[in-house]
DNA sequence: CTATTTTATTAGATCGATATAATAAATCTC
DNA sequence: GAGATTTATTATATCGATCTAATAAAATAG
C-alpha cells in the first residue's frame, strides 16, 4: 500500500559498531553470552542510528507470531467493549499486539476478517461468531492449524476452545424472578433464533414457564436485531396485540434499553406499568431510567478467560479443547 | 512466541502447478499478462493445497504495509467506541487491518504502544494522545517517517495532521446556554488541566462568563479523572461548599453521568435542582435520567476523518500538514 | 522463412531478521 | 606452554514473498 524511507537495519547497526549482524541480533534478543563491552558498543550504535526492531522480519524468520486477532460483532455494544478490555488486558501483558475486526453480525465480513488475519500471520484468533456463522472459514483456520478460541457464542458442529456463560440458566433466573413477582404473561424479545445464544435463552425461558405451569405463547416471542432500535421495534409488536404482556425478558441490555424507550414513547413507565429484565449487566445498566434488572454475564471475564485459553493453546498446541462456562447472576434493580 | 505447522508457500503452489514462483506471484497479484490457461492451473493448485497468502512476507519484500495502528485512551468511553467505528469503517474499506491499543491515559503505556506498532511495521498511526503526552515517541515516529495523525487532542509543540473539534466554541455554547437559563454560578467539572482539550474548554467557559459580566470563581473549577467515578467525586467537592453552583458544565458526558449519579446520591434531582450539561453527545446521552443536554462532538466523524487523513498521508507522504476542526453543536435536553 | 515486435514466463537477488554450525579468542588443565 | 575446554563471535542459509532483468514463446512484419 505504501513505500517510504529506508529503515535502519541490524546490518547498519552492526557495521556502525564494527561487529557482525549475528552479534547484533543476539544483543537485541538479550543473549547472555555477549561480552559486556561489545554489548554497550552495539547499544550505543542503535541509539545513535535510531534503530527500530523489525518484529515482522524476526517473526517471519523464526516462524513465530506476536499478534493475535480479535473479532467481535459490534464495538458500540458495551458488552463487547468490556470483553475487549478483558482480552487486551490479558494479551498485552503477554506481549501480543491485537488486530481488531468488527463484523456487524455479517457472515461475509466474518469470513473476510478471518482471511485477513490469517494472511497477516496472527498467532491465534479469538472469535465472537456472528449469529449465523457458516463455519466455512473456521475449517480453514483449523486446516492451517492456527489456534482458535470461540467466545460468547458457539458454532454448531465445530469443536473448539470456548468461553461463554450458561445462557439457559441465566434466562431461567430472569424469568423465575418475573414469575415470582406475580407476572403471568412474559414476553421474550430480541435476538435471532439462528444463534445458539438465542436458543439457549429461549430454552431457559420456556423451562421456567413450564415449571411454573404456564403456557408458552408464541406471539410473545419476537426476534429482532440486537440493538436499541431492534428493542423498540419488538416491544411495539407485542404491546398492541389483543393480550399484551405484563413483563418482558430481553435478549440483552441493549435490547432492554430499546424496549424501555419504546415503552416511554407509548406513554408507559417501565418498572411500573410493565416489568423489564435485560441480560449482560453492562456498566450502563444501573444508570438507565429506571435502573435495569439484568443477568450479569461477566463480559470482561469472558474476554480475559478467552485470552488465557488462547495463550495456553498457542503455547501448547496439542492439548484437549476446553469449554469454560461461567455462571450468571441475577442483579435486581428498579425495572422489575 | 510460537511455532507451528509449515505453511503452504507460493513455491509449493508453483511446483504443484508446474510453473515458476514468479508466475504464481504474478497471479496472486492479479497481473493481466498471464495466459488464462496457466492462471486457472495455478488457481486450482492453490485451492487444492489450501494456500493462504502471506501478506507479511509480501509487505516486507515490497517495503509496504497494510496495517495501521489506532491508539485510544479507553474503549469503555463510548466516545472512543464511536471514534473507533469511524476509523474502522474508513480504513477497512481501504484494505487496512487495524492494530488497536489502549493507553488508559498512561504516558508510559502510550510510549510502549507506539514502539510496538513501529516494530510491527504499521503503515501509519492514528493517535488519541493521553492527557499528558511527553511527546518523546512522537519524535521517534516522525524520525522514522511513519505517517501520524492526531485525533481528539493535540500535543503542544508537535506539528502533525490533526482532527478534532473546536472545544472552545463548544464550551462557550454550553455555558451561554446555562447563562441564558438564568444561571449565575456555573461550575466546570472534570478533566485535567494539562491537556489541550481541557484548556480549550476552560477558555470557552471563561470567555462565556466574562462576556456575560460574570466573575470566574476558581473554587467552581474542579479537575478529575475522565470517568463516571471522577464526576461523582468532583460534584461532591463543589456541592458542599459555602456557595454551591446552580449549574454544572462537565468535561464530557461520562463525567456528566457521574455528576448526575452524585446528585442523586445527595438527594438532588439533576435538571430540576441543578442543571447539568455534558460534552460529546454519546449515544447514551438521550437515554440518561434525565436526558442529558450536551455538546455534540461527532466522535464517529472524527474517526473517519482521521482515517481519511492518514490514508492520504500514506499515499502522499510529502503534503502539507492538515488540521480539521469540526464545529460542535448544542443538543438541549431535559437536564438543563 | 527470417527478423522484429509483443506477450508470457522465469532465474536470481532482495526485504530484515534468526538459526545453525563453524571458527576465533580466552580460560583452564596438567 | 601444548592441548582441552569454555566463551564470544561470525559466515551462510533461510523464512515467503516481490523485484528486476533476462529469456522463451508466440504473433506480426517484410
Amino acid at each position: 500500500m505504501m513505500t517510504h524511507k529506508k529503515r535502519v537495519t541490524l546490518q547498519d547497526v552492526a557495521n556502525h559498531a564494527g561487529v557482525s549482524r549475528a552479534t547484533a541480533s543476539l544483543i537485541v534478543r538479550g543473549s547472555s553470552k555477549i561480552a559486556e563491552k561489545t554489548k554497550q558498543k552495539v547499544l550505543n550504535s542503535m541509539h545513535e542510528l535510531g534503530y527500530v526492531y523489525d518484529r515482522v522480519a524476526a517473526n517471519m524468520r523464526s516462524q513465530s507470531s506476536s499478534t493475535v486477532g480479535l473479532i467481535i460483532t459490534d464495538i458500540a455494544n458495551p458488552f463487547y467493549a468490556e470483553l475487549l478490555r478483558g482480552v487486551h488486558h490479558s494479551l498485552e501483558e503477554a506481549g501480543y499486539t491485537v488486530f481488531l475486526g468488527t463484523t456487524f453480525d455479517s457472515d461475509i465480513k466474518q469470513e473476510q476478517l478471518i482471511s485477513r488475519m490469517l494472511e497477516h500471520r496472527v498467532g491465534g484468533i479469538i472469535l465472537c461468531p456472528v449469529s449465523e456463522s457458516s463455519g466455512n472459514s473456521i475449517e480453514r483456520v483449523k486446516a492451517i492449524d492456527i489456534p482458535l478460541v470461540l467466545a460468547v457464542r458457539e458454532i454448531e458442529n465445530v469443536s473448539c476452545d470456548y468461553v461463554g456463560i450458561d445462557y439457559e440458566v441465566g434466562a431461567q433466573m430472569a424469568v423465575n424472578h418475573l414469575i415470582h413477582r406475580g407476572h403471568r404473561r412474559i414476553a421474550f424479545l430480541g435476538g435471532t433464533s439462528r444463534s445458539t445464544a438465542w436458543k439457549e435463552r429461549r430454552s431457559g425461558y420456556c423451562s421456567a414457564l413450564k415449571q411454573a405451569g404456564l403456557d408458552i405463547d408464541e406471539t410473545l416471542i419476537v426476534e429482532s436485531p440486537v440493538t436499541r432500535e431492534g428493542g423498540m421495534g419488538a416491544i411495539r409488536k407485542v404491546l398492541f396485540q389483543a393480550n399484551p404482556p405484563t413483563a418482558v425478558f430481553c435478549f440483552n441490555d441493549l435490547v432492554a434499553h430499546g424496549v424501555m424507550l419504546g415503552l416511554n414513547d407509548a406513554g408507559l413507565k417501565p418498572g411500573q406499568d410493565l416489568a423489564v429484565v435485560g441480560f449482560d449487566n453492562n456498566n450502563e445498566a444501573p444508570l438507565y431510567n429506571p435502573p435495569l434488572t439484568t443477568v450479569s454475564s461477566y463480559a470482561r471475564l469472558i474476554g480475559s478467560q478467552a485470552a488465557i485459553l488462547l495463550h495456553q493453546r498457542i503455547v501448547n498446541q496439542g492439548r484437549d479443547t476446553q469449554r469454560i462456562i461461567l455462571q450468571p447472576e441475577l442483579v435486581v434493580r428498579k425495572s422489575s
